[in-house]
DNA sequence: CGTAAGCATTCGCATATTCGAATGTATGTG
DNA sequence: CACATACATTCGAATATGCGAATGCTTACG
């Protein structure tokens, strides 16, 4: 694969995840399967909209589907999805921390001024 | 924190990474420290828009700067966001394989229709 | 077949992102 | 100080994204 084309697939497959409501409905389905109604029930996300995102989620691979009935079953494809996701968590929290120290540490240095 | 409150947060730094040409500049800082002009040599990115990705990264967090004389070094601040990277590259690169085996099949079966 | 429930798609508008051209700023050198 | 190098910022236009309203499709049930 060329490095344009690699970069390319891999950006996709990022801004698939790189969207609030997205990532509630990932964050829904962590754990378990659920139908469009649940997830909309969880999440708040009206109808249409939540459809359109679940059509993103759907054509990038991420995830699958299976129907029973009248209700159609949602679940992330690839447990690895939620990996990426912790890790992204981490690397936020301790992001977030590190600017709280130096926050913290130029208000005490203030007084010296 | 509160969920709405998590979820931009983190739906933020993945929209960071949700560049091409900033996963460029990731990729190319993800062994070591480098220059703006190495990095726009690496890259083939032109200089204003070089620059203004990495504002964006920088912002948030994901990368960190140190001066010498004229130059400044740019160099990625947490190894997890190199984790989180290769974690979503085998999620592609499965996600590719899982397609072409379905298409596969599908091109196999066809005959028999 | 008719109707209802569950979900998907289309359309148009508002907003956000991306990019390059032009310009600005900080550091080193003579 | 003048000037060059290295990098940053501003600006405006093109494009992409997100959203809800309206509508369409599929399955279940009588």
């Amino acid at each position: 694969m060329e490095d344009e084309e690699f970069y390319c697939l891999h950006s996709d497959l990022c801004k698939t995840l790189a969207n609030q409501k997205r990532q509630m409905i990932l964050g829904s389905l962590r754990d378990h399967e659920m139908t469009v109604s649940e997830i909309q029930e969880h999440t708040g996300i009206p109808q249409a909209t939540l459809s359109q995102h679940l059509s993103i989620l759907r054509s990038h691979g991420v995830v699958h589907t299976r129907r029973s009935g009248n209700f159609i079953y949602y679940a992330i494809s690839n447990p690895k999805i939620i990996q990426a996701f912790d890790l992204i968590t981490e690397v936020m929290l301790e992001s977030l921390a590190q600017r709280q120290d130096a926050a913290d540490r130029a208000l005490g240095g203030e007084s010296t001024a």
